[in-house]
DNA sequence: TTCGCAGTTTGTGTATACATTGCTCTTGCC
DNA sequence: GGCAAGAGCAATGTATACACAAACTGCGAA
């Protein structure tokens, strides 16, 4: 593994995981001494956060971890109910729609069952699993590559959010309609669900957002 | 200037331009040489390619240029289509739509004037402010960081459609509807007016990619 | 003639030294 | 006492040297 995905990984995490706060400076010199490599991955490393909207340049100062507030989850959430319908009404015009009929008794399975520690990661597991068989299905790699920068700015706005196990069960019951609508091949269904889905995700968010105020 | 941006403009405007044809492999030392830079500056700007996804890293070879066929053209308007109506419904909601009954009205007066070349290059900086205008109301970083990295790879493209003046007049008459929507702050019609738009856009390029096949 | 192995060469990955820029602190003047 | 200018310092920007890996070519053997 090359040094500079060492590095990138390692910081990646580090901000998702919210071990290195928004507002912290990263500089080049004291990341290169704290991960072992020299600057030059280090500053490869930062370029890509900065692609990826976790961190932002700013001159003279360096790159700083960028911030965070409900406005940008709302904004987030814009982008990501356009990708994902669209990603979603894709899937259910191509023809590779074989295993979404199994996916959504899953979680069909999943919204009866109770959710345990255990089987709440088991849960997270197969949403992952429908996200990547609708990008395949989808087909489209500009779409999946928006996709994917999208996601890892979500993995980090998730942890403003704790999931109760009367939300993972409508979750669970909100992505079976998902996935059937796939199944059936009809991209109208497929992108309302989708639609309705993220709404209430958003909604569920915001409200433990306003509660807790900042983590 | 830095001479890392200075490489990537000089990069990217090539790559763009079709100056540098896709399939070419960008060395590290050859470019450095080309562009009178050292290798330093060069492997960030090909960094910036690679994230934009105008070149695609292979191991052992290096960075080449991206390849550019029909399908990618259609998956890249099916995230168009994705994104702008997103961004047009978010213009119509917003509250700065001061200017764009004043657009439409522009967008009708290109619409009946003769096209010449000179009038031609000002159409397009009218079709760029609307671009701007909708991303400015819409208000939404990360819409625009997507529209942004989306539009950069349209412009490659956009080389292969040949505009003629009769295209341009239905471009001016559907650009007039889409800003005359969110004037009137109806989302969905300007959602509709940009998928017809698009929808028409895609026809007329592969209508003259299927004549003309590869450039 | 073809296949395989080894050597060379080219190119990327990393480290480090040097240049430059921007910020801050201090000192002097108003 | 406050503001401005200059000097010093620290951090980024750039260049270059070195290490390692992969691919290509040439030679030899089957």
């Amino acid at each position: 593994m090359r040094a500079s995905d060492k590095a990138y990984e390692s910081l990646r995490t580090d901000i998702i995981e919210w071990r290195i706060a928004p507002g912290t400076v990263l500089a080049e010199v004291e990341q290169s001494e704290r991960l072992g490599v020299s600057r030059t991955p280090v500053r490869e490393a930062l370029g890509r956060l900065v692609a990826d909207g976790l961190a932002v340049q700013q001159r003279g100062r360096g790159t700083v971890v960028s911030e965070v507030s409900d406005d940008h989850v709302e904004d987030l959430f814009v982008l990501r109910v356009a990708l994902e319908c669209a990603s979603a009404k894709e899937a259910a015009s191509s023809t590779h729609r074989e295993n979404f009929a199994e996916l959504a008794e899953r979680f069909d399975a999943a919204a009866h069952e109770v959710m345990s520690p255990g089987s709440r990661e088991a849960y997270y597991q197969l949403t992952q699993l429908l996200d990547d068989s609708i990008d395949e299905a989808a087909n489209n790699k500009y779409l999946s590559n928006a996709l994917r920068t999208l996601r890892v700015n979500l993995q980090r706005v998730r942890r403003m959010a704790k999931d109760n196990p009367r939300r993972l069960k409508e979750s669970a019951r909100e992505h079976a309609a998902i996935a059937r609508a796939i199944a059936s091949g009809n991209p109208e269904v497929a992108s309302a669900a989708t639609t309705v889905h993220l709404h209430q995700s958003l909604t569920h968010i915001m409200a433990h957002s306003a509660g807790s105020e900042r983590q």
